[in-house]
DNA sequence: ATGGTTTTTACTGCGTC
DNA sequence: GACGCGGTAAAAACCAT
């Protein structure tokens, strides 16, 4: 555990001055109003009923629990490690071995110590991964990461993804599913849930799986696992669209308001979200003189021209009127 | 499986650079 | 003449039943 001590180094700076306030007015009774409080388990804070003031906050604090004035007491008090995160398979919480074969004052071990602390690792790493849950999911997080940077997604995302996967595996919808149709899918169901959704074609390009594998195993594990996810809101996508065809952000905004038009007159129902977005851009760039083929879109897209052409053709005679 | 809807494929003619 | 665009018909894909 030598040198896991980084995490927190640049947040050291804090007053301690933010507890003063809560042990003042401890009682049942509201300081300011005199009514009753409550306590919000959620949010870790006491709360006046009547006038919501906050009287406590009693927030779990992860950062350090220490302050350091220089790098030596840094070394010295630092006994804390890396927030616990989804995207582990083990919750970054088990044991890891150093590599170095340093002691914990950095001396170079001897040899017979080092051999020693080969067979542990080896060991350690066997343990850890025996589990054949463990492994899967493992195996499954590391697919997750790959395809998320490549679709660009935000670690928040991978996150959710994690969430999804887990309770894929202890709800056993495993069994007869590949690990990495699963993972595909809980990444698909993930963007859209957090808004920021990708394709089904984009997520075929990056994944292993075929897009028919990928779209029941996502429809299985939305039903499976109760998650509801409303349809993608065909603005989600103009921006990443607008962007990759270099468009201005004039034109951006142009392409939302005739979306926004399309929904309030419910021409989107039924109609694949991507096509609107992409018909949308395009009749945008076209109303403010910006050059680009239906072409071009079509292929950031990946939707076909004639479907550019229909909902655009809608979306401008809705407009007209 | 089936039927209705949407998207894609393939092909067309027209105008412009 | 290549290219972008608009249209059409038929095939394919999708979805709820």
């Amino acid at each position: 555990m030598s040198e896991k001590t980084k995490t927190h180094a640049d947040e050291t700076q804090r007053t301690g001055s933010e507890h003063e306030t809560g042990t003042r007015g401890e009682g049942t009774v509201c300081p300011e109003c005199s009514g009753d409080l409550v306590k919000d388990g959620e949010r870790g804070e006491t709360v006046c009923e009547d006038c919501g003031l906050v009287v406590e906050t009693d927030e779990i604090d992860r950062g350090p629990e220490w302050r350091a004035f220089d790098a030596h007491e840094k070394d010295e008090k630092s006994r804390v490690g890396a927030p616990t995160t989804n995207m582990m398979h083990d919750r970054g919480l088990s044991t890891n071995i150093d590599w170095r074969d340093k002691d914990a004052y950095g001396r170079t071990l001897a040899s017979n110590q080092r051999q020693k602390m080969n067979r542990l690792r080896k060991w350690n790493e066997r343990f850890r991964t025996q589990d054949s849950k463990e492994r899967n999911l493992k195996q499954a997080l590391g697919e997750i990461d790959r395809m998320a940077s490549a679709l660009g997604l935000p670690d928040s995302v991978r996150e959710t993804t994690s969430v999804i996967y887990r309770r894929a595996l202890s709800e056993d919808l495993l069994p007869g599913r590949s690990i990495e149709g699963v993972a595909t899918a809980s990444l698909y169901a993930a963007a859209r849930q957090a808004g920021i959704p990708r394709s089904l074609d984009e997520l075929t390009n990056v994944s292993r799986v075929e897009k028919d594998e990928i779209a029941r195993t996502y429809r299985y594990v939305i039903r499976e696992l109760e998650l509801e996810i409303q349809p993608a809101d065909p603005e989600s996508y103009v921006p990443r669209f607008a962007s990759s065809l270099a468009l201005s952000e004039e034109t951006n905004r142009q392409a939302r308001e005739l979306l926004a038009d399309a929904k309030r007159r419910g021409i989107h129902s039924g109609k694949s979200p991507v096509g609107l977005a992409a018909a949308a851009i395009y009749a945008a760039a076209r109303l403010s003189n910006e050059r680009v083929t239906q072409r071009e879109v079509s292929d950031v897209a990946e939707i076909s021209e004639v479907t550019i052409r229909n909902r655009y053709q809608e979306l401008l005679d809705e407009d007209g009127q």
